[in-house]
DNA sequence: CTTTTTCTGTGTATATTGTACACAAAAGCA
DNA sequence: TGCTTTTGTGTACAATATACACAGAAAAAG
């Protein structure tokens, strides 16, 4: 053996790598997952996180945002990674390795549309999701637990949140994420003395009790 | 195109995958990781942690198990995903994603010897590593900040200390995970009253002040 | 063997943080 | 206008985290 020579690369086994995002959102008051339908085989007509091949010259952060804007039409999201799934049998037809992310967006920002191998995009609530295809039920509970665990040690929550919002809004997506009902005046005296956010001086309307707006601090 | 044919997969792009795995050992009260010195180009005499290539019929995890062995005779470690590491040009001689792991050990239950392209074998303490070759620095330190926010978590020490130990050595081996000293009082206090280990009745000799020794409970 | 040094083992007082809980004012709705 | 629902607010209590000093045990030094 040549000592001097790169000895473990070229004969190395290659392996497809795929990307598979859950985005998760904000509406109605819970949060919600984006699904696509897959409309073909295999798993024909499952529902599914959107997902798609890392290329040649991507990343795989730059390879999911160039997915999910093949299959919704999303852009420039982020996303954090979630975990890396590699059994030999995950996918029936080939060896395909798959890194699953997690990305936070305000649907009403993003118009999402179905395209290429997708027929039916939809948001669902969490605690609903459907049989999911490939082992994609499982990426997505470890997701919601990264969500989870993230959001209690950083409490990053301004990408789910219109920019202006009431505290009652704020805990309705804490109690959704966490799954488990929250203090009303423990959690408003915990969230304003973290200073995170700021009143803006308005009140929003249609709602009982005429409730302040806020913001995210800069 | 016909949309009950898989059409995403025949012609992928496929790519090598390496793991790489961060393997701390407690060794006179301190933390240190295992590094090995690769005797081929590319990184030719650099220090790195052990890692290899994933094969065709392999999980990434059981790849990490062969590649310890491989290089450094350890076996059947358990070890924990840290994240993966996509720079298309991370490896200066072709493409190579990475997952990194981390894993914890004995020292002393483990003989390690320098395998096939491996020259040398260190065990380095953690604040005073050497330049790594590759990415391989940016893959310790994460490891690192993994293991320490799942030992806060957790409480995960058991895989690092002999099976009897005394309170100073595990408050020794918290301060080197975490970085910083802890109150030596408070530090026992609340070690016991999370009543995960136990007391064996004897007394650790050579130590001034006769120690007691513990153990994990079961 | 004696003295000195260093390490172990222990409790309490205080500060900080988390938790439970009720009523008045504001706005929508009828 | 009156009724209903939602918002906004403070305090007492419990639980947890933190600061801190001295006596006894064993090794080390002489």
């Amino acid at each position: 053996m040549n000592k001097n020579q790169p000895i473990v690369l070229p004969d190395a086994y290659e392996c497809t790598i795929t990307t598979d995002c859950a985005i998760f959102g904000f509406q109605d008051n819970q949060v919600k997952l984006l699904l696509v339908k897959r409309s073909v085989e295999p798993y024909k007509d499952f529902w599914m996180l959107p997902g798609g091949i890392m290329n040649e010259g991507s990343t795989l952060e730059e390879s999911v945002n160039e997915v999910l804007f093949e299959l919704t039409g999303l852009q420039n999201i982020h996303q954090k990674q979630v975990k890396i799934y590699s059994d030999v049998n995950r996918h029936p037809v080939k060896r395909v390795v798959t890194v699953c992310f997690y990305a936070l967006i305000k649907p009403e920002n993003h118009s999402i549309i179905a395209k290429n191998y997708i027929s039916e995009v939809m948001w669902c609530p969490i605690d609903q999701l459907p049989e999911l295809g490939f082992d994609h039920r499982q990426l997505a509970g470890d997701a919601l637990s990264k969500l989870r665990s993230n959001l209690e040690q950083d409490l990053t929550f301004a990408d789910l949140l219109p920019e202006k919002f009431t505290l009652k809004e704020l805990q309705d997506l804490f109690e959704s994420i966490l799954g488990q009902s929250l203090d009303r005046r423990n959690f408003r005296k915990r969230i304003l003395q973290l200073n995170l956010v700021e009143a803006t001086n308005e009140k929003k309307k249609g709602v009982k009790g005429g409730p302040e707006l806020f913001r995210v601090k800069k």
